[in-house]
DNA sequence: CATGCTAAGCGACAGTCGTCGATTAGTCGA
DNA sequence: TCGACTAATCGACGACTGTCGCTTAGCATG
């Protein structure tokens, strides 16, 4: 990102290329796009990418840069003391928004996927949970674990879930999935 | 792999690229090895690495065998009923083994990591659970909850909390995080 | 030991990557 | 409207990738 954001005509530039990528990892996986077609793809010349994004990698996490938000937003909205039995509603808009883009988080986050992107996602996902920890009620159940370890437990079992969830083909409804997400981090995983 | 598994100089000639490519994830991050490079360590033609491996994650991914073998291996150990207060021991042996290792797990799981070996990962620790819960106690509190679901929920929190412990420079003991570990696992981790 | 099989070496190919210096052209303020 | 600034273009570079056909050489069987 060395150029001026508010140039125009930098603004114009990073737009094309944004939907450039968004259009080829409809098409294909992130891991068959290159940089040559994105830049064939939006008539923009290929050294001119550098001059916005140092690589392949940033451009994606730019262009995917609302769909990573809108998870993370939801799962900041859960509350942490909803009963077992059934999901609180952002968790059920979260796997809801995900069905909506399977494809796209199928391949972003699959064995074709980017790994700084699901990396990201992860760490924003542990931080988001963080935040809530510090803005009110933290489990007393989770007295003695770091309130990190314990955003990261949460993260990874999300983003499991999620990826074995959209592999699966999606199988159940988007409420099936959040509420037996909830069961497990609300009532345990272990030792039933 | 097209060439035939038990030929000696088969058998040779991939001793020396695991051996290649782990002198080189010890001095670098993976992302930054590249097939010649690997080529040039082990004194064999860059041609014939991929009589072998179709591409430098296939060969990251049987160099490192024996590692993803001692983590799926520890966690599918791990007594499903054993009480919250403390760990299993497989469990503190899985982080002990993780802290043993800490760079190269850092390197293949961080930014810099290859995702193949990540999800590749992810899904050999979900079937080893999957396989724990079919050969005996599955925890009634996941009542509803599909084991696949369960499972991948499991493996991704484990992960997730690997990856935090790594990255920030393993605080306290191996015993100190999986105790914190299983103190969410088997207590739930929201709602407390 | 001689012969057939085949792994490994070799050189070449087109395509991609990241970078560079020099040029063109779009923006904005005076 | 003119001129300074700078984003974008262009062509080129060395390096890496994946693949190919051909040759060399190590292994195993008779």
């Amino acid at each position: 990102m060395r150029v001026n954001v508010n140039d125009p005509r930098a603004h114009r530039t990073r737009s094309y290329l944004r939907s450039a990528f968004l259009e080829l990892a409809a098409e294909r996986g992130l891991a068959a796009i290159t940089i040559s077609e994105v830049a064939r793809r939006a008539e923009i010349n290929r050294a001119t990418i550098y001059l916005h994004y140092p690589d392949l990698d940033a451009l994606a996490a730019d262009a995917m840069g609302d769909a990573v938000a809108t998870v993370t937003r939801l799962a900041g909205l859960c509350p942490l003391d909803a009963p077992p039995e059934s999901a609180p509603a952002p968790l059920v808009d979260l796997f809801t928004h995900i069905a909506e883009h399977a494809p796209l988080y199928a391949r972003a986050l699959g064995a074709e996927g980017s790994v700084s992107l699901a990396v990201r996602l992860r760490e924003e996902l542990a931080a988001a949970l963080l935040a809530r920890f510090s803005a009110g009620a933290r489990p007393t159940v989770s007295a003695g674990v770091p309130p990190e370890l314990h955003a990261a437990y949460l993260a990874g079992a999300l983003l499991g879930v999620i990826a074995q969830w959209i592999g699966a083909g999606l199988p159940g409804s988007a409420a099936d999935a959040a509420n037996a997400t909830w069961r497990l981090m609300a009532g345990g995983a272990v030792r039933g």
